[in-house]
DNA sequence: GGTGACAAGATTGTCAACAATCGTGTCAGC
DNA sequence: GCTGACACGATTGTTGACAATCTTGTCACC
């Protein structure tokens, strides 16, 4: 169905960020806009409203779903639950290739920091939970996973941003990436139960500190 | 929309197993059924699609989604990492009079289980869960855990109805009950998270012993 | 000057018809 | 008797038009 492939151009365009929060979704123009018609962007809607990333309300279309920091720290709570077992299970089931691509991961996202590449640094972060989900094959905790992040987007560009923040996050990915090395599951748990910790405290630091309409 | 109270109702009638696994979902015949229009149910089925209860392919229309009993376990790993954080936050929020009525709940699941009312245990089973996710407040938590639960409800059924099983669940919950009464977060945690690990280890019997296709 | 009713415009929700696709049964050819 | 092409029926995917609803701007009235 062409809705899939609507479905699809549109929510690479929400993830880069290209509506604004709280903007409103017009199905007419959308439909111009890609040049396809208007019922294949409104089941994109409904896809995407599922998805969490747009919110529809009856008679009032769709808007682009905000979400507030309160939120963000609920959905890293989830990610904290689900990612620790991701972890646990791929260090069960890691393979030597995949350890040598971790430790090369690891070694890019320290060259990365030390060369104060941010946004490298952040993709890097984002390939390597990736790259965990990839190996534990855990196929329900990845939808899921990726659902929630896909609703984080702008606050996990945010997060990477503050000063100091990589100095501190770097050598929890690499404890992971270690502990995942060593086929430690309990650690590889523990591990990224820390690391979601410590994303959590510094979310809860950007409550207290910074506005809320950021 | 009229489509919210078609999927509304495709979806209980999906919860209450009205259809078979593996069953087509012919739009016509449930327009017809229902006496709405198709586009109603198309967009019902997609909602459903998205919540994991039907599977749709190009041009091949919708089907009820079999879970299979490996996939149920994946959902109950990812439950285990989520309920054991709402058992915690709920202990760490429960009112008194919250904290009576989980007594209660509890006193009549023993009832139930005294009395060999396996129905009645389960359906307490399922409400002492939610109660726990209310109580909690953690709306991510919840709506993650209710779209996993939906998946799941052909398979708890098969769970509860086995020989033996409400007697070694029924002090589980009790553990978590007394915890959370406590406000014991940690104790809540390790309550919950024991409970789902019972439960997935007799999945795991249930995959080994019985056949695959049931 | 402010408030409420009303009308116009914009936008969404619904429907029925049409086009595209798939699965099945039939039949010729070997 | 078996295989593959073909056509038919069933079902889904898409489109455009129409109805319902909301929002905004205007104006009379207090």
């Amino acid at each position: 169905m062409s809705s899939d492939v609507v479905t699809d151009r549109l929510r690479t365009a929400l993830l880069a960020g290209q509506y604004a929060p709280r903007q409103r979704l017009i199905e007419t123009e959308l439909a111009a806009d890609l040049s396809v018609s208007r019922s294949a962007v409104r089941n994109a809607l409904l896809q995407l409203a599922a998805e969490g990333l747009v919110e529809m309300q009856l008679n009032r279309g769709a808007r682009v779903r905000e979400i507030s920091l309160a939120e963000a720290v609920e959905i890293t709570e989830v990610r904290q639950g689900i990612e620790s077992l991701v972890a646990a299970r791929a260090a069960e089931r890691v393979t030597d290739e995949q350890a040598e691509e971790l430790r090369e991961l690891g070694e890019r996202m320290s060259d990365a920091v030390v060369r104060g590449e941010l946004v490298a640094y952040s993709d890097l972060n984002a390939a390597l939970h990736a790259r965990l989900r990839e190996i534990a094959g855990h196929e329900t905790a990845t939808r899921i996973v990726e659902q929630l992040n896909g609703q984080l987007v702008r606050h996990q560009f945010r997060l990477a941003m503050l000063p100091g923040r990589p100095g501190r996050s770097l050598p929890e990915h690499l404890a992971i990436i270690d502990a995942v090395r060593a086929r430690d599951a309990e650690g590889a748990r523990a591990a990224m139960a820390a690391h979601l910790g410590s994303v959590l405290t510094t979310l809860a630091a950007l409550e207290d500190g910074s506005g809320r309409r950021a």
